[in-house]
RNA sequence: GUUCCCAUCGUCUAGAGGCCUAGGACAUCGGCCUCUCACGCCGGUAACACGGGUUCGACUCCCGUUGGGAACGCCA
């Protein structure tokens, strides 16, 4: 029987998720969903001064909100500290490690010098010439020193990779990796917190993660936890290094120069702009990865039934709010309009629109009426407006167009007259529909000229949806309202 | 500089040697629909980076060039 999938999401809670970090967790997700699999939270908070609580909270509630569950964690790696340490301990017993005495400085004007040099930055393991003897010294006279993990001279280092390089595995020369560091300066008596390539891999280990889906960025990194995992004898996990996520031929990233508000990278942000989740993952998904039959409209349920990773990319791809945006409206139109009016309810309680005027039911209709039109939930609140307020002022270009026209307060009193005959019974779509259409045959003018006046009347714009519709929400009573105070505003104008 | 990765329309991509006169989607440009805007529909413009091989045949395989990207942290 094959192993149990396991995979995992492991941020720092150095700031907000973000949309990179979102397609990361989704494939892991995706894969263990898939397989029948384990999907687990890690938080990596090892670095305490860059890591948040609240950011821990956004990714938290990041995660909730796309509906990426996780099964276990999240895990705080701050909690495990005593776990790394008694791994350091095999580490050192074993003579895989060593301690370094240098400081920032010194490794920097080493690095320095080898870029002058134009060499490979490697460290030269002047830690690993000291005597024994005085290492030992400086250690007990409690000197602050680093551990490094010895990488061999020789020989090459594979790592288990699905999608970069070529073949199956992926090949580094040992001699390119140089001695890296795996925990911060600690003493004798205070040990150093445990760097990221030394806590991940022990995680990683102890919790049995089977696939790692992960960036790109990560490629450079992976020889070394490799090397660490082989140090404990821990089993090496199954790595699919994706493709990075590019904007403006940039890694896409909130510290671009060229980063532009509008078009934030937390989710968190997003989510505050009106996308949806189930729309974001369905963009995201299709940068680095192609649907078997090409499909690109996807809910969150056909992406699952048809992941899989050989239909993955290598090339980075170019993240296009264009098509972002698109996707958004797709899965917005797909909603029904009970469930738009639950969605946009914070939006356009923001706005201050006071939705108690109308009942569920017209808002529902109000949903229906702008659903095709708007690409994010952001945007209702604008497009609904004239429901809530009315018309204080009339679109320049209309009252250009319609109102200045020969005859448009003669139209707009007939047509309130009309309205106001009305029966109750009669404010249904259809039959005012019916009731418009009849009077536009009556009057003998043409609706092309009638539709707009009426609809500047009602709303203000020259553009909104439905007259008919318009005017059943609206009700009796307030339609003959609007069409009086615009008669007033046409009177004004001459 | 070193190491590694990548390379099809402006963008996301399909394409596993003949199905390719290279398909779809977004964007864009026309047109239709229509009381407006949008949606929708129809149509157009638009790509295999270059050079060598391999092969009867290369977008597809190999090598090189060029171009792009990433990493080179006591961040993750």
């Amino acid at each position: 029987m094959a192993k149990q999938v396991r995979t995992r999401f492991a941020p720092s809670p150095t700031g907000s998720l973000h949309l990179g970090g979102v397609r990361t967790a989704f494939f892991n997700w995706l894969y263990a969903r898939q397989n029948g699999g384990v999907f687990v939270l890690r938080i990596e908070d090892t670095d305490a001064e860059r890591s948040t609580e609240e950011s821990s909270k956004g990714i938290i509630e990041s995660m909730k909100w796309l509906g990426l569950d996780w099964d276990e964690g999240p895990f705080y790696q701050s909690q495990r500290l005593d776990i790394y340490f008694e791994h350091l301990k095999k580490l050192a017993d074993k003579g895989a490690i060593y301690p370094a005495f240098d400081t920032p400085e010194e490794l920097e004007a080493m690095r320095e010098e080898a870029r002058r040099a134009k060499k490979n930055p490697i460290y030269d393991r002047r830690a690993l010439r000291l005597s024994k003897d005085e290492v030992q010294h400086r250690i007990d006279s409690g000197e602050e020193f680093v551990w490094r993990f010895k990488v061999p001279d020789e020989g090459y280092t594979e790592i288990p990779e699905l999608l970069m390089g070529t073949q199956d595995e992926h090949k580094i020369l040992n001699s390119t990796i140089g001695d890296f560091i795996i925990t911060r300066p600690g003493t004798k008596d205070k040990p150093g917190m445990p760097l990221y390539n030394f806590a991940c891999v022990v995680d990683d280990a102890l919790m049995k993660i089977t696939h790692v889906f992960r960036g790109m960025e990560h490629l450079p990194n992976t020889p070394k936890q490799v090397l660490m995992y082989n140090a404990f004898g821990y089993e090496v996990p199954q790595f699919i290094h994706m493709p990075i996520i590019m904007k403006n031929n940039k890694k896409m990233s909130k510290r671009d120069p060229d980063y532009d508000p509008r078009f934030p990278v937390s989710i968190l942000e997003r989510r505050d702009l009106g996308y949806l989740p189930e729309a974001t993952l369905n963009f995201l998904a299709l940068l680095g990865w192609s649907h078997p039959e090409s499909q690109e409209l996807l809910t969150t349920e056909e992406i699952l039934k048809t992941f899989s990773v050989d239909r993955l990319n290598k090339a980075n791809p170019n993240f296009d709010e264009d098509k972002y945006m698109h996707t958004n409206a797709w899965h917005l139109k797909n909603k029904s309009d009970a469930e738009l009016v639950a969605l946009t309810k914070p939006f356009m309680e923001k706005a201050g629109l006071d939705l108690s005027m109308y009942d569920e039911k017209n808002l529902e209709r109000m949903m229906a009426m702008e659903k095709e039109r708007c690409h994010t939930l952001a945007q209702f609140p604008e497009a609904l407006s004239y429901f809530f307020v009315a018309p204080s002022t009339y679109e320049e270009k209309g009252v250009e167009k319609s109102f200045k026209n020969e005859n448009a307060d003669k139209i707009l009193e007939s047509a309130a007259s009309m309205i106001l005959g009305l029966a109750d019974s009669d404010m249904v779509k259809e039959t005012i529909d019916a009731k418009l259409a009849a009077f536009v045959e009556a009057s003998g003018i043409k609706y092309g000229i009638v539709g707009p006046i009426l609809r500047l009347a009602l709303t203000g714009r020259t553009r909104s949806p439905g007259l008919h519709e318009v005017i059943e929400v609206l009700g009796k009573t307030e339609t003959a309202a609007r069409l009086q105070s615009a008669r007033k505003f046409i009177g004004s104008l001459a």
